[in-house]
DNA sequence: GGCGGAAATT
DNA sequence: AATTTCCGCC
């Protein structure tokens, strides 16, 4: 039990302070009482990584959209090993932990190029908005990047529309986790929905494809939703996700999450899962910041501004195997050749297509669940910038009633609904509207407006 | 290197 | 459940 190994690893213990990275809400974390609970999962531990400038050296994005390459596999492997307490980790054993992933497709080897691999976004942003129609979306669909990405994204209001029923504001910020001052102890540290790290910002902190930025430094297909637009070098980034100065205190706002902007601005019961700032739609005292971003340091989003990775959250990911299950159950049927699926006209096959697509995916893609550090001890080693201390994740908690704070729940933990998207229940049939992200065309802001007041009247009668 | 089966581990 | 470990095969 007692080793050496990081125990904090990539996971600062007040998440603002950690590297203009990631931190992980607590939600994201197995319940401790689930066996091989609080572990980090694998391919969290690889984004982590992947958006560690220090790591470049080591794994980094390159190649397509999504893709990566492990260019230290001994040095990875030691550090997963580390991470998880396992000293005779190797890249063997990693590769083979890796390759779980395929049938779960969170990841799918890019053939031909060593030591190379992809995560499938797509799945990801498909999964992010469950309680939208969006595996139906014609954007989406045309925005698959794993099903070849070759047809024309619907760009039209309506395409976009069908995937945010509720566009969020563009400027407003959240923060990650609410360090509640009234509310000290282990439920001081409020997580908040747009925790989601992926969805929150930050400069690009790779090297970016250089041969890929110039095709999409301009002129990208069209606006995404919430300011937001991947073809963009600062796509993952309300502002550019300045590096923070140093001594910057932690974020006091994190980017909107187009979720939580949406839920905090939909009819109940939805906006009341919402801290009180964000269910009254509003504002939250900006620490001097614009945006909400101004006033600390920004969680980073730290994926390849690529089309095709509207966002990638832990949420998005976590989820992906409850996608993919729900894909084959409704969103792919047999014979209509619109896989959302990994490697679907893509040429790249999944494992299981590999082998005849006779296998059944033994991973009943239960939702992926990341997991905490806490089981190693804390003796850290110090050869890297691994913070130490008490992981804010481990002591914050994620509080799903009302009493306690109306923090909204991961939405897995939403309340099943008959619908497989649990939000159609309570939405107008008309989607609400939303506020309007900058990005929005003014004729787009016309008709969500429109929408907006329609909205308003079917909600108040 | 890469793959997946199988069993063990946590 | 998610690896970890080991292994034979290509």
């Amino acid at each position: 039990m007692d080793c050496n190994c990081v125990s904090d690893l990539l996971i600062p213990p007040v998440p603002a302070l950690w590297t203009p990275g990631i931190a992980f809400p607590d939600w994201a974390y197995k319940p401790e009482s689930s066996p091989g609970s609080r572990q980090i999962q694998l391919w969290h531990f690889i984004l982590e990584l992947l958006q560690k400038e220090e790591y470049n050296g080591v794994i980094a994005w390159q190649g397509e959209y999504g893709e990566f390459v492990i260019k230290d596999p001994d040095e990875v492997a030691r550090l997963w090993g580390m991470r998880k307490c396992k000293p005779h980790m190797n890249y063997d054993k990693l590769s083979r932990a890796l390759r779980y992933y395929y049938n779960k497709r969170i990841l799918h080897k890019t053939k031909g190029k060593r030591f190379t691999y992809k995560f499938n976004f797509s799945k990801v942003v498909l999964v992010n908005y469950p309680i939208l129609d969006m595996a139906n979306s014609p954007f989406f669909l045309a925005q698959n990047h794993f099903n070849g990405g070759t047809s024309t994204p619907d760009c039209s209001p309506e395409a976009i529309q069908s995937l945010f029923p509720r566009l969020p504001d563009s400027g407003r910020g959240t923060s990650l986790f609410e360090r509640s001052t009234t509310a000290p102890g282990p439920e001081g540290d409020k997580l908040r929905l747009d925790s989601f790290p992926f969805l929150s910002t930050g400069a690009p902190c790779y090297t970016k494809p250089p041969s890929l930025l110039g095709p999409y430094a301009r002129n990208p297909p069209f606006d995404y939703p919430w300011g937001f637009n991947p073809y963009l070098p600062g796509a993952f980034s309300l502002n550019n996700c300045p590096k923070l100065p140093p001594g910057s205190l932690y974020p006091s706002q994190f980017y909107p999450n187009p979720l939580q902007s949406s839920l905090s601005q939909l009819p109940h019961p939805f906006s009341s899962l919402l801290p009180p700032a964000e269910a009254g739609g509003g504002e939250r005292g900006q620490t001097g910041g614009t945006n909400g971003t101004a006033g600390g340091q920004q969680i980073r989003l730290c994926l390849p501004p690529y089309p095709g990775g509207l966002s990638l959250g832990r949420t998005d990911i976590a989820n992906v195997a409850s996608l993919a299950e729900r894909e084959r159950a409704e969103v792919n049927p047999p014979g209509t050749g619109v896989s959302l699926g990994l490697g679907a006209g893509t040429g790249l096959q999944s494992p299981t297509e590999r082998r005849g697509g006779v296998k059944q995916d033994p991973e009943s893609d239960s939702d992926l669940e990341i997991t905490d550090l806490s089981d190693c001890s804390s003796d850290n080693e110090n050869d890297h910038d691994f913070r130490k201390g008490p992981s804010l994740a481990s002591r914050s908690q994620i509080v799903l009633d009302g009493k306690k704070g109306s923090v909204l729940p991961p939405i897995s933990s939403l309340p099943p609904t008959a619908s497989p998207h649990p939000l159609k229940s309570v939405m107008p049939v008309s989607p609400p509207p939303p506020s309007l992200p900058l990005s929005l065309s003014p004729s787009l802001a016309l008709h969500e407006r429109h929408r907006e007041t329609e909205t308003l009247k079917m909600i108040r009668s």
